[in-house]
RNA sequence: GGAGAAAUGGCCGAGUGGUCGAAGGCACACCCCUGCUAAGGGUGCAUACGGGCAAAACCUGUAUCGAGGGUUCGAAUCCCUCUUUCUCCGCCA
C-alpha cells in the first residue's frame, strides 16, 4: 500500500511513476473521493464532539442532582444525524481502502522502465553451460525411468500435479535440505515451520489480496460454509513476512532473517498452455524461501546480499545461471525491485526462472503494520524483502537436465552426494 | 466434542454506566540529589486518522480497553455473535 500522504500531496508524480510500470492512476478519481471523505469525516467529528459534551455535561447534572432533560432534549435529535454521518463516512473510506490495496508499488529508481520481460536488463552470467555430445532430453525423459512419475499425478489431481517416487523423491528432497542447512548454517537466517493455510486478512498483508484471489487455492473446513476465508500460502513469503504483522521490532533485532521449506499452491488461472509439459509449472511446488525484515537505510544492501544468497546455492551446485533486473513493467505487484535468477535449462536452450528476490520496501509493512521505533522513538514502518533460495521443482528440473549422462544415468552434483547416501550418480 | 474461566497501554495490574485514554507499579528516557555499591526525588512516556496548514513546531478534534454488532444522551463496564488463551473431561497422530 502506497503512502496516503503520497497521493494527497502529488497524485500526478505518483500517476507518472506508476505509468511506468503500466499501471493507470485515475487521479482524478482519487481527488474526489478524498474531498468527499474530508467532508464526510469532519461533518461525522463535529457531530461525535457535540454529543461528547452534551454526554458530559448530562453526567455532571445528574452527578449534582439537577435536572438533565433540557439537555437531553437539545441532543434529541442527534443520534439519528450521527448515524446517518458515519454511514457516510464508512462508506467513502473503504472506498478509498480498497482503492489504496489494488494501486502497486513503485518502482525503485534504479529499475530500468520498460513494457514487458523483453525490456529487463541481464546483469550478469555465471558459469558455462555445458555441451552435450549426445542429444539431450529434457528433464521428463531424464526422469521417467528413475521415478518422475506425471501420470500418476495426473490420475490423482489432474494436470499439472506430480508424483515423484524413489530416487527422484530422495533428489528432491535432498535439494530442499541443502538449500535450507545452506541458508541457516552460512547464511544467518532462522529456520522456521509456518501454517500452509492462512486467512485472508493475512493475504492482504503480502498483497495477494484483494486483486489476485484467482491465483490462489481457497480452502473450507468440512461442513463450514461461513466459516472464515481460508487460502493455501502460495509462497511461504506469505506466512514469514507476517510473522511481523501488527508488532513493533526494536532496533537492534533488524534485520530480522527467516526461512522456510513449504509447499506453494498457485492455480495460475490464465497461464493455461504455458509449459504444459513437465514440471516447471505446478499447482503445487516446493521452494525454500528467504524473508528480510529490515531497517530501511539497509534495505535495498539486503536485496544484493539476498541475491548472493540465492547465487550460492545455484554456484555450489554447479549450474549455470544468470541474474537480471526486472524492468518497471514486468515486476510483481508489490515490489519496489526485483532481481530474477534465471538457471540454464539444457533441452529449452535457454535461461528459465528459478528464484525471484524483491525488495518490497514499506509497501507490505505499510499493510500490515510492521514497525520499528527509531532513536527518537518514534514508530517507523520496516521493510520487507523477500527470496526464492531456491525453488525446488525447478531446482530438481535443472539438475536432471544439466547433469544428464549419455547412458541415460544422473550424476549427483557433489554438494548433494552427502544427502543421497555418498551415491554419485542414480541410474547407468 | 462437552463444561468452566479469562482477554485492559512495552509488561504487570486496578477499574461493573457519567470529565476514563484509562489509577498504581515495573520497564524506558531526561533532569535533580547523593562521592560508591540492583538508594532517593522530579518530569516525561500508547496508537491511528483528521482539522488549523503548504510544511515544521504547536494548538485542536475523533477513534481505539481481543474483534464485530446492539442497548443508552453517554459503554472498558450491560446484551448478542465470533476469535484467542487457560483449566477439567472425552477423542486422537
Amino acid at each position: 500500500m502506497l503512502d496516503i500522504q503520497l497521493l494527497r500531496n502529488d497524485v500526478d508524480a505518483v500517476a507518472a511513476r506508476l505509468a511506468g510500470r503500466g499501471y493507470t492512476l485515475d487521479g482524478a478519481a482519487f481527488t474526489r473521493l478524498e474531498a468527499e471523505r474530508k467532508q464526510a469525516q469532519v461533518r461525522m467529528q463535529e457531530l461525535q464532539a457535540t454529543r461528547n459534551a452534551a454526554s458530559k455535561q448530562i453526567g455532571e447534572a445528574k452527578r449534582k442532582g439537577e435536572d438533565a432533560s433540557p439537555i437531553m432534549a437539545r441532543i434529541a435529535t442527534l443520534g439519528d444525524e450521527l448515524k446517518a454521518a458515519e454511514q457516510a463516512y464508512e462508506e467513502v473510506q473503504k472506498q478509498i481502502d480498497l482503492w489504496l490495496l489494488s494501486i502497486p508499488n513503485l518502482p525503485h529508481e534504479s529499475v530500468p522502465v520498460g513494457r514487458d520481460e523483453t525490456d529487463n536488463v541481464e546483469v550478469r552470467r555465471v558459469g558455462v553451460p555445458r555441451s552435450f555430445d549426445f542429444p539431450v532430453k529434457d528433464h521428463v525423459d531424464v526422469g521417467a525411468p528413475y521415478g518422475l512419475d506425471f501420470e500418476t499425478g495426473a490420475k490423482l489431481s489432474g494436470a499439472r500435479f506430480t508424483v515423484l517416487r524413489g530416487d527422484i523423491a530422495r533428489l528432491h528432497r535432498s535439494l530442499a535440505q541443502f538449500m535450507l542447512n545452506t541458508h541457516t548454517e552460512e547464511h544467518g537466517y532462522t529456520e522456521m515451520y509456518t501454517p500452509y493455510i492462512v486467512n485472508d486478512n493475512i493475504l492482504y498483508g503480502t498483497g495477494q489480496l484483494p486483486k489476485f484471489a484467482e491465483d490462489m487455492f481457497k480452502v473450507q473446513k468440512g461442513g463450514d460454509e461461513a466459516g472464515p476465508d481460508q487460502y493455501l500460502i502460495s509462497t511461504s513469503e506469505i506466512s514469514l513476512t507476517n510473522t511481523v504483522r501488527d508488532s513493533i521490532i526494536k532496533t537492534d533485532e533488524l534485520p530480522l532473517k527467516m526461512t522456510a521449506h513449504s509447499p506453494c499452491f498457485r492455480s495460475e488461472a490464465g497461464s493455461y498452455g504455458r509449459d504444459t509439459r513437465g514440471m516447471i509449472r505446478q499447482h503445487q511446488f516446493d521452494k525454500v524461501e528467504m524473508v528480510q525484515i529490515s531497517h530501511p537505510d539497509t534495505s535495498f544492501d539486503a536485496l544484493e546480499e539476498m541475491v548472493g544468497h540465492a547465487e550460492t546455492i545455484l554456484k555450489k551446485l554447479e549450474l549455470p545461471y544468470r541474474v537480471i533486473t526486472l524492468c518497471t513493467g514486468d515486476m510483481g505487484f508489490s515490489a519496489t525491485k526485483t532481481y530474477d535468477l534465471e538457471v540454464w535449462l539444457p533441452a529449452q536452450n535457454t535461461y528459465r526462472e528459478i528464484s525471484s528476490c524483491s525488495n518490497c520496501g514499506d509497501f507490505q509493512a505499510r499493510r500490515m503494520m510492521a514497525r520499528y521505533k527509531d532513536e527518537s522513538g518514534k514508530n517507523q514502518l520496516v521493510h520487507t524483502l523477500n527470496g526464492s533460495g531456491l525453488a525446488v521443482g525447478r531446482t530438481l528440473v535443472a539438475v536432471l537436465e544439466n547433469y544428464q549422462n549419455a547412458d541415460g544415468s544422473i550424476t549427483i552434483p557433489t554438494v548433494l552426494r552427502p544427502y543421497m547416501g555418498g551415491r554419485d550418480r542414480i541410474g547407468g
